[in-house]
This record gives structure tokens, C-alpha cells and sequence, in this order.
DNA sequence: GTGACTCTACCGGTTTACCGGTAGTCACCC
DNA sequence: GGGTGACTACCGGTAAACCGGTAGAGTCAC
């Protein structure tokens, strides 16, 4: 019994890898990729499969996004959400859109067979990265990983992009063709939306997330 | 002849996949994989590989300070950066702290064998998606590499690595018992000894000299 | 329609950073 | 002795960041 699989990461060269691994097992078949949101949910209209890969990170719509649009119109289409972060909040975010699993990047490659082959058969899967954040609740936030990037809008995005680029505010109203109030305004959002307190706490957020160079 | 490799990303999946993928060809032979900046650099000096393959985005010491290290103690090690970005200023950054390729993960995955095996012959290697202006602006640099951490004082440094990590200026007069005044005036000669303009950048400049984490 | 979110913009006010300069003391070197 | 750099501190003033709040318009999901 073949599990019938459409794999969706903007990166292609894990997009390829994981495709030629999971292709090694005989019993799944990879019958599409994706490379965004929207070509996402054509191809699983198009090929109805009996689970969809999806990264939680990808950029314009993203996986929570997908997750929902396919499970509402596509509710046989079982989801497995790989995602690069073990925040708890993401973890309940896919599951509240419709995911049926959830597998961090962190986890070894040799888990996505499995993982796949639980939500095929109709069973909830974490992997164990991430069991721990959503059953105890009592853990702190503070301890965990930063935000991700991902909480931030398009246009808080580039303002801390270009922050971090050590651009002033004047500036960046200039080149963004907004007023200086609402630069402020984006600041303001980002940190805290981040929970950073200075410039410089910013600037290394940034690089962190590969925004800004060193 | 089999090329030696070490292969360093923070997402173990993609690690695996990717150590998957290159095993699979006859020539190359990953010898070792890591997961953040000190352990690649342990790898490499443990292994001496004729290639590391270095995430460009790994979280607290990144792929520019792992390649500049690396490059620096370790000369016949070639560097291949893999990175989420065809920014051209990443590309900059990493080919100036020694790397010899850049492989982008929009790159397919069949890439990054002949990347491997590029720079490996001593050839500088740039994924498609990245060539084209990109290579112009490679050309040598007017502006000469920034000054080195000596032209500081010791108190200015101290200054420095505070202000890097996030502290506010009266923080930092009451930690070392001095006047705000004169806090100012050690971050004034900071500036004009680095030509520095920012706060972002001085952080920068500090996460670069390894005064201060990312 | 309603609520939430995003983007835009503003107010008044405070705090901090920044910048032109000043200067005293000390140690070191010529 | 004189010059220089480091460390300390200050002046008056400006620029920029920061912060409490306000609000309208557009979009989207419910």
C-alpha cells in the first residue's frame, strides 16, 4: 500500500534531498514538490494525496496558512507539518490549522519516514523534540528558543533588515517612501514582538536569522 | 581520490539528508557532520577534510566567523558556504572569510556534489542562481580590511563589548564606576578609531572580533 | 457585521545618544 | 620641559530613540 506524498519547502536543495530519501522507501511515493503556498494547494487539488509535507517557514503564505486551506477543502489529505523551530506556539498552531504531525528539522532525517507513515495511518505524530514543549506547559517561554522570524510582518521584516544594517530611522522612512512615525511604529512592533530592548540585542536577532550580515 | 568532507548545519534533518545524498556518490566521503560553529571547528582540526560544507545562518558563531577561523588555522581546508541566501552580501561576507563556493539551498541538491568536487580542485564555485552580478562585485574591495582590535584601549574595549551586548550607556558608567560623561567619550573614540557610525555596526564590528556573541 | 491584524500616521513628552568643544592628571618618551 | 595618549570629567546644544497613547483605512476570517 503506497502512502501518496506532495513534499512543500522553499528551499529546493532540502526539497530534493528529502524527496531522493523518502523515494529510497517502497512503500512511499513523492507524486509532487512545491516550492510556495499557493502551488502548494494546486498541486494537492491536483493529486489528492494521502499526506502533505509541509514547512511551516515558508515565505508569503505560509504553512500554518496552507495547513488550513487544505484541510478545509481537502479534509482526506492528512498534514505533516516539518518545521524548523520547537516552539511550543507553532507546534499548537499547525495542529489548531489541521496538521496531524509535527516534525522539527532538528530531528533526524531517518524520523520523516515514520513520521509520515503514523499520519498516513490516521494517528497524531510529534517527534520527540517537541513532545516535551507541548505536554509540560509549566515550562517558562523565557528558556525557550527566540521567535522566530516568522511573527513578523513583511514590512517589520525589511525595517529590522535594514536596523540591523545599521541604517538610521530618517533614512529608512526615506527609503521605504513611509513617514518617520511609522518606522517607529515597525520598531516598536519588533521589539516586542521579539523582546529585544536595544540596537544592538536587535541587530544580533538579525543576524541570527540571517537577515544581516556580520 | 575521494574527497574528505565535514559538513556543518544546525538542522540535523537537512544534514542527514544531505550526508545521505553525497555518500551516495563513489568519490566523496563525509567524514564527519556538526551542528554549530565550535564543533565544526573541533571537526576540522579533528579531521583536517578537504572540504567543509558551512551553513552560512547556524545560530551564535556563524558561517563567516567558522569560515575565518577555519581559514585561518586551517589553510588547505576548502570552504563551501551552503546558505538560504543569494544575497550578494552574504556571498561577499563569506568569500572574504575564505570560502571557495557558495551553494545556495535554492540550488537543486544534484548541485552541491559538483560544487563539492569544484572546490575541491581548487576552483571557486558559485551555484547558478548566485553568478551573474554577483561575480563583479567580487572584484577586490577599495576599502581595506577594518582596523584590528588593538588600535583600542583596554578600557575603550571594555566599552565596546558592553555596548555590543546590549547595555545602555549610564548601565555601563555605574558597572566600571564612571562617569556617563566619560562613557561617552570612550564610545566617541571607539567610533572614530573604527569609523563606525552605528550602534548596529559597532555590534558587528565586536561579533566579528569575537568580543561579543551573536 | 465584527474583530483582529497590518500599515499608515500622529500627539506630547522623556530619555538617550550624539557632537562640537573644553580641561586636569598621570605616565611615558624624546 | 614639552608633547602625546589614556583616563577622567564637563559644557551647551541637537538629534534621535524611545514611549505612553491616539486613530483611520484596508483586508480577511468567522
Amino acid at each position: 500500500m503506497t502512502i501518496r506524498i506532495v513534499l512543500a519547502d522553499d528551499h529546493r536543495m532540502l526539497r530534493d534531498a528529502l524527496v531522493n530519501m523518502l523515494s529510497a522507501e517502497t512503500d512511499l511515493d513523492v507524486v509532487a514538490v512545491a516550492g510556495d503556498g499557493p502551488s502548494t494547494f494546486d498541486l494537492v487539488r491536483e493529486h489528492a494525496p494521502d499526506v502533505l509535507i509541509v514547512d511551516v517557514g515558508m515565505p508569503e503564505m505560509n504553512g500554518v496558512e496552507v495547513a488550513q486551506r487544505v484541510h478545509t477543502h481537502f479534509p482526506k489529505t492528512r498534514i505533516l507539518a516539518l518545521s524548523g523551530y520547537t516552539d511550543k506556539r507553532f507546534v499548537q498552531e499547525m495542529f489548531k490549522a489541521g496538521a496531524a504531525g509535527y516534525v522539527t528539522k532538528a530531528a533526524a532525517a531517518s524520523d520523516l519516514p515514520r513520521a509520515v507513515r503514523e499520519v498516513a495511518r490516521g494517528k497524531l505524530y510529534l517527534c520527540p523534540g517537541v513532545t516535551g514543549s507541548i505536554v509540560a506547559d509549566l515550562l517558562p517561554t523565557s528558556s525557550g528558543s527566540p521567535p522566530p522570524l516568522s511573527v513578523l510582518t513583511a514590512r517589520e521584516r525589511e525595517v529590522l533588515r535594514m536596523l540591523a544594517d545599521g541604517e538610521r530611522s530618517l533614512a529608512i522612512a526615506e527609503s521605504m517612501s513611509i513617514s518617520l512615525a511609522t518606522v517607529e511604529v515597525h520598531r516598536r512592533n519588533i521589539m516586542r514582538k521579539l523582546d529585544l530592548h536595544t540596537i544592538a540585542e536587535l541587530t544580533k536577532y538579525a543576524i541570527r536569522e540571517g537577515l544581516s550580515s556580520v
